[in-house]
DNA sequence: ACGAGAACCTGTTTGC
DNA sequence: TGCAAACAGGTTCTCG
């Protein structure tokens, strides 16, 4: 379920734990996620230390030691558990990374072994040289950060000029701006007061700064929230970077539109295969 | 060239 | 209670 914000948070909760600490070991435990690892993935990462780690869009982003980066993206399921030494861990509490579904298994020279589950395996995992990440194919067609200084009404105004499809499935679109999934597109337009059918070039001028506005926010308060929900962003089991947030639209049909004047009732409806959920009182 | 829909996979919730 | 269908926060491919 990790959408910018969880993908933030899980960041923000490896980081103490990795950064500046060497691979003592990496367990890759079965061929593939979405797409195959890559050769020789654990050899290439062993005994390498991990110098930085960072996000971009809906991906974690580890710079090694050597040049090479490991990519990781979570997929509609994936989670990261941290499982410090002597500790206890519900999951898996004997060996941590051998409950059902952990894939791959850190092994940091701490002691501290970070586990990588994922039931669905839409996640995938890569190993690229750092230089050229930007030319990667899982980057080179990705949009912009919609929290970075690219996303303004005007950029906006631009991507939207020649586009009919519904304004929903155009902040799915990740070549536009990267990191907003099917959740935070919905409490986006909420907080735009649009709709989701609205066609997309018709989001300019008031609207479209409305919508910058509105993104950032929602997307701002979701990392907010999971800093003050979980201590150091790590739950008490370990798990990082789920934290259960208040939604002002998402999964509320047949609930009042939180708006007090407004007294509309929530909608759900499909599009493009997913699930929409908006006011159709207060979103033109 | 674009967009809708299916496909990838498993687990959980809903509805009959 | 039981079982099948629907649904899940992502991405990518195919087809029209």
């Amino acid at each position: 379920m990790p959408e910018l914000p969880e993908v933030e948070t899980v960041c923000r909760g490896l980081e103490p734990f990795m950064a500046g600490q060497c691979l003592k070991k990496v367990d890759q435990r079965r061929p593939n996620l979405r797409i195959p690892f890559p050769k020789n993935f654990a050899a290439r990462l062993k005994g390498k230390q991990i110098e930085v780690v960072r996000r971009r869009a809906k991906y974690i982003l580890m710079d090694m030691q050597g040049g090479e980066t490991l990519i990781i993206h979570l997929g509609m399921s994936g989670r990261m558990t941290i499982h410090q030494a002597g500790s206890f861990s519900p999951r898996g509490r004997d060996r941590p990374g051998t409950a059902p579904h952990d894939h791959v298994v850190f092994d940091l020279e701490s002691g501290t072994k970070v586990v990588f589950t994922d039931p669905r395996r839409f996640g995938l995992m890569d190993l690229v040289p750092t230089d050229d990440m930007e030319s990667h194919r899982l980057f080179v067609k990705m949009g912009i950060e919609p929290l970075g200084n690219q996303m303004t009404p005007d950029f906006l105004k631009r991507a939207f000029k020649d586009k009919r499809t519904p304004i929903k499935a155009t902040l799915l679109d990740q070549r536009i701006v990267a990191g907003i999934g099917n959740i935070y597109a919905c409490e986006a337009l909420f907080g735009a007061q649009l709709s989701p059918r609205r066609s997309t070039h018709t989001v300019k001028g008031e609207r479209a700064e409305r919508l910058v506005l509105a993104i950032r926010q929602v997307l701002r308060a979701a990392i907010e929230a999971g800093g003050s929900t979980l201590r150091d962003y790590v739950q008490s089991d370990g798990e990082l970077g789920y934290f259960q947030h208040a939604f002002q639209v998402y999964s509320r049909e047949g609930e009042p539109c939180v708006r007090d004047a407004c007294k509309g009732e929530i909608k759900r409806l499909v599009q493009a295969g997913r699930s929409s959920f908006y006011c159709p009182k207060c979103q033109r």
